[in-house]
RNA sequence: GCCGGGAUGGCGGAAUCGGUAGACGCACGGGACUCAAAAUCCCGCGGCCGCAAGGUCAUGCGAGUUCGACUCUCGCUCCCGGCACCA
């Protein structure tokens, strides 16, 4: 054995004995559980980041794990290779999109192997790849087919100077980010795919989805957000036959209308605007503003007057119609009633125009507060309401959508949040989107046998729009019905399409025929999918969308892609700024920042190490280029090797949590496994003369029985090392990895401890067989509760220490209860609910007998001070609680 | 703004069912080894009072339930994720 830890070394010597044995290869075995474990495959950006590297050391610690314990597994990795970045990129440095980014992939793949993740790299796809996304396209013509794809106009951003569509992060604060120009909304047409159809089913599975956390169910629940409302339409005064639809959920506040808002895009706003030149322009203030709801939310309230007014269905009063920035065209009608009194928005509306606020609606109990300062929202009692006063909420709702119902002016109805999916995107680098546009007969799905329309791997991007449309090669065909000169679509696909289905594609990634065959039954679902927090509702929801289309479809027979669901938090590092007089901000990389501690090690400043000039801290964020606080996974690697990183990866916080960056958190891990090696080369030649003697089983060790009482230190050894185990194998089943990382700190620290003890005692040579004995068997355990998470160390050892066989396929260590039997127990003592003191009772001590111990310990008596008792607690095993 | 989540020593975090708050690691202090330094090893380490024994406060803030609350309930504060064209 080597007298120094060479994680070079040993980390390419099992990494090759690994690939000599195809040792990761997964093949279809229908005798045997099988595990399919999945990480979200990564976008070739250039290198791995820390993000990266956390994700799928998750992924290989679990599947590590399921293969010791008997699980046929499945590890594969792709590349999500369509998207804005490889563009960027194109321009910046007049490559084209393609080559970037397969040499990326080329790069990456390479890191990912230096980690020692135990992936089938046989099954490795990227979707910019025409065998993959030609799949994308044959699905879309078959949603097509059964209307669940269609076409129709929606909204874009758009740079009037490049004279091109931008993404949301390509808009800052309203300009283009390479024109500075102000950005517009514009209509365009767009293909969209009818998820809102699947709208219920989507919400109605989650219930059968035990294995995705709570909080990734109620934010996909509240995004399509189902409401049952009603329908109301309000005619025009001037045009009774007609009439204004909005949909409410608060139909018993109908009484309560004021007025009615509707959208800047609206119908009627366009309409009024004809004759209204204000108004126009408040319209076209609106459409200049941004697209995205956040930012549209945060806007201050604001709107005009139509000059329409509509008739309330009940009461047949006037109301005036108007426009507002904060009604969503997207949602419901595109118009609301609004009702000042109980909603907050129409409220804060209402009181900056001066519109009238009618209460209707009252607490159950006791009256409101006049004036309202606030809305009163809650469901409450309906009162000067006409015949529908006096009623609570549901009856309220009943009687008022009936009445509606008479007048055939309204009617109750399910609204889903959720909109459709529209996949149009006006770019380059992604699926082509198999139509043609023909003069004679319109737009023409591609056939199936002349699919896939290939995407031209030699362009590139010059920043004025997709290079498609300037593509003859391209664009110019012939109409696939009559024939003629037509032009093909140049919109691509969204890039969520790609990722909404490449998980079947593994089980099957050579299948030329079809997009997935009979061995998608054997693996999928997938058993454990993890990926970042930030997909909870977007990628998750396209991809529970497709496979149900798929499944509609009859390509596959699972409702569900993914039956369990791990979120990893994401990897911060502290951020260093300084702030220039002129209010610029410059970033510095954590590594140039020298740290300055008082004598007790608090902080009290920092600065930079080149001019030691203080600097200031931004506190903790995500590691990203922009904050310059990102740390490279490769220089990790190659300083401290791919087993470091990936303790301390998993040691410094469980999986779901966010976790900090510290330099010195991977010394101290780097600084375990050294610790490690030293001690199995100390205890080498023991271990493996042990080895030698038994044939190299860990399977079975007897002890001679009362060796309690005539080897206590062994006794406790094996008690400690069987209580961390049971606490490991608790804490890994739950994936909390950064407990089962300090169990087998602990595990070595209890070994050194334990050697000691022994080695000094004067039974030691009595007993050495012993010894040697349980000195094999803890480390054999140690070894295996550390090998999913330090696979390279704990391969090296296992052959070194003589164990048989491969660790890789060693069996799970399992607790010998017998081992943590213990004659005496100690309990804790209370005085109601004060730790007071504590004793150790006899294992079996019956409850009298404890309670008569409790109340003559000493500092009982001292606490109680004579008064009575009024009763005393006993949680057995724990603690005695005297309350007085 | 709306939806979801989080907050525990100087720091990352632990506490499995409401039962000893601070496991494990980092940082820091002291010591050993060394010509010296690094590495390594040993000891200490939440605050306050106390020579000590011990006491007392303490899990973001404020209430509540309970013999007992980091854990449950209600109200706040701050931070993070998502908001449909970043992936």
């Amino acid at each position: 054995m080597q007298a120094h830890y060479r994680p070079d070394e040993i980390e390419r010597e099992a990494q090759q004995y690994w690939e000599a044995r195809k040792a990761f290869r997964a093949e279809e075995r229908p005798d045997q559980p099988k595990y399919y474990c999945l990480s979200m495959f990564p976008y070739p950006s250039g290198k791995l980041h820390m993000g990266h590297v956390r994700n799928y050391t998750i992924g290989d610690v679990l599947t590590r794990f399921y293969r010791m314990k008997g699980y046929n597994v499945l590890q594969p990795m792709g590349w999500d290779a369509f998207g804005l970045p490889a563009e960027n990129a194109a321009m910046a440095n007049n490559v084209p999109p393609a080559k970037w980014t397969y040499d990326n992939i080329a790069y990456m793949k390479k890191q990912l192997q230096s980690l020692g993740f135990a992936i089938d790299w046989q099954r490795e796809f990227a979707t910019c790849k025409p065998d993959y996304y030609r799949w994308n396209q044959w699905l879309f013509l078959r949603m097509l087919e059964k209307g669940l794809a269609y076409k129709k106009a929606g909204i874009v951003n758009w740079d009037p100077v490049d004279q091109t569509v931008l993404a949301n992060e390509q808009v800052i604060d309203g300009r283009g980010w390479r024109t500075g120009a102000l950005v517009e909304k514009r209509e365009i047409p767009m293909y969209y795919l009818k998820i809102t159809a699947y709208a219920d089913e989507l919400l109605g599975a989650l219930e059968q989805l035990p294995g995705w956390p709570e909080r990734v169910k109620t934010m996909q629940a509240n995004w399509i957000g189902k409401s049952e409302g009603v329908e109301i339409a309000f005619p025009y005064a001037d045009d009774p036959a007609r009439s204004l639809k909005v949909f409410t959920t608060r139909a018993d506040t109908l009484m309560g209308a004021t007025y009615c808002a509707v959208a800047s895009e609206h119908p009627l706003a366009a309409k009024a605007a004809n004759n209204n030149p204000r108004l126009a322009a408040f319209i076209e203030e609106c459409k200049r503003s941004t697209v995205m709801e956040a930012e549209l939310a945060a806007l201050e309230k604001r709107g005009m007057p139509t000059g329409f007014f509509v008739v309330h269905p009940l009461s047949g009063e006037k109301l005036p119609v108007w426009v507002a920035n904060y009604v969503l065209m997207a949602y419901g009608e595109g118009a609301v009633m609004a009702v000042p009194a109980h909603d907050q928005r129409d409220f804060e509306f209402a009181t900056h125009y001066h519109l009238p606020i009618k209460c209707v609606i009252k607490p159950s109990q006791g009256s409101l507060k006049l004036p309202l300062t606030e809305a009163y929202i809650e469901h409450g009692i309906s009162f000067d309401s006409d015949e529908y006063s006096g009623l609570n909420f549901q009856q309220a709702v009943d009687v008022i959508a009936a009445a509606l119902k008479k007048k055939k002016l309204g009617r109750k109805r399910i609204q889903y949040r959720l909109r459709d999916w529209g996949i149009s995107r006006q770019r380059y680098w992604g699926c082509p989107i198999p139509i043609v546009h023909c003069d004679s007969c319109g737009d023409v799905p591609v056939p199936d046998d002349q699919l896939p329309v290939v995407l031209p791997e030699n362009l590139v991007p010059d920043g004025t729009g997709n290079p498609l449309t300037k593509t003859p090669a391209f664009y110019e065909c012939q109409c696939p019905k009559c024939g003629k000169q037509a032009k093909r679509e140049t919109d691509t696909m969204d890039t969520f399409v790609d990722s909404s289905w490449y998980y079947f594609r593994y089980a099957c990634p050579d299948q030329k025929l079809a997009m997935v065959d009979e061995r998608v039954r054997y693996w999928l679902q997938v058993d454990q999918y993890i990926g970042g927090i930030e997909h909870a509702i977007l990628h998750l929801l396209y991809s529970r969308f497709w496979t149900k289309v798929m499944r509609d479809i009859g390509l596959i027979k699972i409702d569900e892609p993914f039956t369990n669901l791990l979120t990893q938090g994401m990897v911060l590092n502290e951020i260093f700024f300084r702030k220039s007089a002129n209010g610029r901000i410059t970033y510095y990389d954590p590594a140039e920042i020298e740290v300055e501690l008082d004598e007790h090690g608090i902080r009290t400043g920092a600065k930079l190490k080149a001019d030691g000039k203080p600097v200031e801290s931004g506190g903790m964020g995500t590691m990203s280029k922009s904050k310059n606080n990102g740390v490279d996974p490769q220089a990790l690697i190659e300083e401290y090797g791919a087993d470091t990183a990936r303790l301390f990866m998993m040691f410094a916080s469980p999986p779901e949590q966010t976790l900090e960056w510290s330099d010195s958190g991977v010394e101290g891990a780097s600084r375990f496994l050294k610790r490690l090696w030293m001690f199995a080369r100390q205890w080498e030649p023991i271990i493996a003369e042990e080895s030698k003697r038994r044939g190299g089983d860990f399977t079975r060790y007897e002890y001679p029985t009362g060796i309690a009482n005539t080897v206590p230190t062994l006794a406790a050894l094996r008690r400690e090392i069987h209580m961390t185990l049971k606490q490991a194998s608790f804490d890994m089943e739950r994936k909390q990895f950064n407990t089962v990382s300090s169990a087998a700190m602990k595990m070595l620290n209890s070994l050194q401890e334990g050697v000691l003890g022994v080695d000094s005692a004067a039974q030691a040579v009595a007993t050495a067989d012993v010894f040697q004995r349980a000195l094999h068997e803890t480390m054999s355990i140690l070894l295996r509760i550390l090998n999913p998470i330090t696979p390279h160390i704990s391969h090296n050892l296992w052959r070194e220490l003589g164990y048989s066989g491969d660790i890789l396929t060693a069996p799970w260590p399992t607790v010998d209860e017998s081992a943590l039997i213990e004659e005496e127990i100690e309990l804790v003592v209370q005085v109601n609910g004060k730790l007071r003191g504590n004793m150790r009772v006899p294992r079996e001590a019956a409850r009298e007998a404890i309670e008569k111990m409790a109340l003559s310990h000493p500092s009982v008596r001292k606490y109680v001070n004579g008064q009575p008792i009024k009763k005393v607690v006993i949680v057995p095993g724990r603690l005695v609680n005297v309350v007085v």
